[in-house]
DNA sequence: CATGAATGAGTCTTCATTCAT
DNA sequence: CATGAATGAAGACTCATTCAT
C-alpha cells in the first residue's frame, strides 16, 4: 500500500514503518476531506501520532504531500497494469482504465486546488517515474485500440490522459448526485469511440442534483 | 462588468462604487492565481485601496468571495442569453454555450478548491438566483436541439450541465498547453451530437503537455 | 442640561447647539453602557449625528470624555447647592447629599474603569473648578453638621467624601438587585451619625441577590 | 498561589505548569495596571513567555481571565477559613475578614470595569463554587457575631456581603491617599456594631487627597 | 457645515516548525 | 525514538482619525 524508494522500508524498524503508513493514510484521508492546508497537528492526531513523530518522519509539509503522492502514483500504475493484464481487448482495457483509475484522484485534485501543491508534485523525481510509465502503459493500450479499430484515429494519447484528468477532478467530497460519475464516464467514452455511442444506462439528468 | 442588487450601485457615491468594482476585480484576479486564501491585504494592494477600505466594502472574506461569485454569475447569464439570441440554430447556440460560458470559471474553481467556499457559494441568495435562470434557459436549448434531431434524446439537461462543469474545472493557471482546451470541448460535443463525430481539428496530441 | 464655559453656547447657531447636547448625551449612555472604549462611531449612531460631526465638536475621545464629565460636574453641583438651600438642618442636607447626589456617578465611574480617563478627568481645568466648589459647599455642610451635634466630631468632610465616593462606585448597569442602594446608603450614614443607628428599612439582605 | 482543580497542576509537565502560574501572575499585574484589555503580547512578555505559550496555556483572553479570577477566588477562600479558625470571637472573624479580605479585589475591580468580564466571572463554575462556599462561610460568621451580640440583628449576611463589595471597589491603582482604606474599613464596621462607635484612628481626613 | 469614505496602525489568534524532556 | 511544549511570523479584522464630496 505504502512503498518509497528513497527511504527503503527496510532501512526503518518495524513501529517506525507502522506509523510512517498511518502517517500517508492519514494524511491523504485529511488533504481529501479539509484541503492541502489542513493543520499539521490534526493529520498526527488523526495518524495517531504526536506532532514530533510525524516531522520525524516527514521534515515539513512538502515531504508529506510528496509522500501521499508518491503512494497515489504507485497504487495507480498498479492498477493500470492489472487492466492491461486482464482485459481481453485494448479498448476493453482503457474502459477499464478510464472509469477506474481512480488512485489518481487525491494528487490531481491537491494539484488543481493549489499552484503550490502542483509545483511540489510535478517536481517530484519519484512521481514522475511513476506518471511516465503510466503514460507508457496508456500509449500502448492507446494504440492497440486504434490498431483493433475501436478508438476513433484522429485523438491521440494526451487527448485520452486529458479526458481522464477531467474525470479525475470530480470533487472529493461533495460529489454530485447519485450515477453521474458512471454517465460522464460513459459519454466520455461515446466521444472517444468508434462507431454509434453505448446506450446510456439510468435515466436522463434532470435539473436537481447539481451542485454549483 | 459589475452590478449587484442588494446594494444597488446608485446607493453609492461615485468614489465608492469605483472601489467596489476594482475590489471585485481584483479579488477574482487573486483568487484565481493564488487560491482563495489569499491574504486580504494582497487584494486590497492589487486593487490599490487600504485595508480598510476593502473591509468597509466587504465585512469579511466571505462576503468578498460571494460578490466575486455573483458578478460571475451574472455575467455568465448574459452570456447565454446573447448565445440564444443570436444563434440560428439550438444546437449552435448550445455549442456556443459550452464552449464559451467561461464566466462561470473561476466560482466553479473555488468551490470545488474548498469546502468552504462552496456552502458559501451554494448558499448565497443572489448567485442561486443567477444560477436556476441559467439552468432553466440551459434546459429550454437543450430541449430545442433535441427537438431539432441534433442532440442525442437520452441525456438530460442535467448531464449537459455536469460535462460543462467537467469543462470548467480546468485548470485557472497552470494550463494544459496549446489548444487542448478547444479539443476537449469538441471531444464532449461530440459525445453528445447525433450522428458521426465532426472531424477534430489539429493534430492529435501526445504525450507531451500534460501537466500531471 | 448641558453647558461649556469654554465654547459659550451662544457662539454655536442653534442646529450645532443642539448636536453638541445630543453628543453629549449619547456619550453618556454609551460610556455608562459599554465602557470608555466605545466605538467613536457608535456614540456617533446613537447621538443622530455622522461620525464627521462628531469630530468637528470633540476633536478627539478625550475631549468628549471631558465634555461629557464637565457637564456631570455642573449637574452636580447644582443638585448640592439645592440641597444646602432647601433643608432644615444641616444633617438633613447632608443625607440629602450622600443619597440624592447621582449625577457624578458616571464621572467616577469612568474614573475608577480606566486609569487614563482617571488621568483626563482630574487635569481638567473646568471640571476641577467645579469639583472644587463641591468639596467647599460639602465643607460647609460638615462643620454646620457638627456644630449642631448630628455628626460625629472625629470625622472629617474628607472622611465623608470618601465614603460617598465609595457610594458612588455602585455599578453603573449590572446592579444589586433591590433596596440594595438605599440600604448601603443607611448603613453608611448610621456610620456618620452621633447616637444610636436608626432602623435600617426593609429586610435584612441575605445571601441571595449578590452578583459577586 | 495558583491552583486549578478543573485542570490539576500535576497533569502538566513541570515546565508547563511554572508558565501556568507565570502566566497567572504577570495577568493579574496586567488586568490590574491596565485594565482587561491589556494587549495579550504584553502579558506574555511580563510573564517571560512567548505569545504562542500563553495562548497553548489559555486558549482566549477569556480563559485567561477566568484562569485569574479563579486563583483569585481560592486565595480569598483560603484566608476566609483562617480568619475564621484563628480569632476568638466572630465579631474578631468578621472584622478580619472584612478588613483583610483583599484577595478579591481584583476580581471585583475587573468586574465592575466591563460588563464583559462580569458576565465571563459570573458564569465562570470553579468561580462560583468558591464563591458559594465563601459566603457560606460569611454567613456563619454573620449569624455567630449576631448570637454574640456584637453585630446588629437588622442587618444580613448580604448587607455585609454588600459593604465588603463596596470596600472592595477601591481603587487598584491611584488610591485615595494615606491611611483613607483602614479609616473607610471602621466606619464602615461602626455602621455594623452595636454599641456605641469605637474611636477611629488617625485626623479626620480633610479635602485634600480626594481624587475625584 | 454635515457626511461618510478612506486609511493604516494596532490587536488577537493560528499554526508550522524547533527543541527540551 | 516519541512526545508535546515553546516560539514567533503571518494574517484577519477593528477602529480612531483624516479628508474629499
Amino acid at each position: 500500500m505504502t512503498s518509497d524508494s528513497t527511504v527503503p522500508d527496510t532501512a526503518l524498524r518495524a513501529d517506525a514503518r507502522r506509523n510512517r503508513i498511518q502517517l500517508i493514510e492519514a494524511a491523504g484521508r485529511m488533504f481529501a476531506e479539509h484541503g492541502p492546508d489542513v493543520a499539521m497537528e490534526e493529520i498526527a492526531r488523526a495518524a495517531g501520532v504526536g506532532i514530533g513523530t510525524l516531522y520525524r518522519r516527514f521534515p515539513d509539509r512538502e515531504a508529506l504531500i510528496r509522500g501521499v503522492c508518491q503512494d497515489n502514483y504507485r497504487q495507480a500504475l498498479d492498477e493500470a497494469r492489472l487492466a492491461q493484464q486482464d482485459e481481453p481487448t485494448a479498448w476493453q482495457a482503457l474502459v477499464r482504465i478510464v472509469r477506474h483509475v481512480r488512485a489518481l484522484q487525491l494528487s490531481v485534485h491537491l494539484a488543481l486546488v493549489s499552484p503550490k501543491v502542483h509545483r511540489i508534485i510535478t517536481s517530484d523525481e519519484l512521481s514522475a517515474r511513476s506518471r511516465a510509465e503510466l503514460l507508457r502503459l496508456l500509449d500502448e493500450v492507446v494504440r492497440d485500440a486504434q490498431r483493433e479499430g475501436t478508438l476513433r484515429r484522429d485523438v491521440g494519447t494526451g487527448d485520452v490522459a486529458m479526458l481522464c484528468s477531467l474525470l479525475l477532478r470530480e470533487n472529493l467530497n461533495h460529489e454530485f448526485g447519485g450515477d453521474g460519475r458512471e454517465r460522464r464516464a460513459r459519454l466520455l467514452l461515446d466521444a472517444l469511440r468508434t462507431g454509434p455511442p453505448e446506450g446510456l444506462a439510468g435515466d436522463p439528468v434532470g435539473l436537481a442534483d447539481l451542485d454549483f
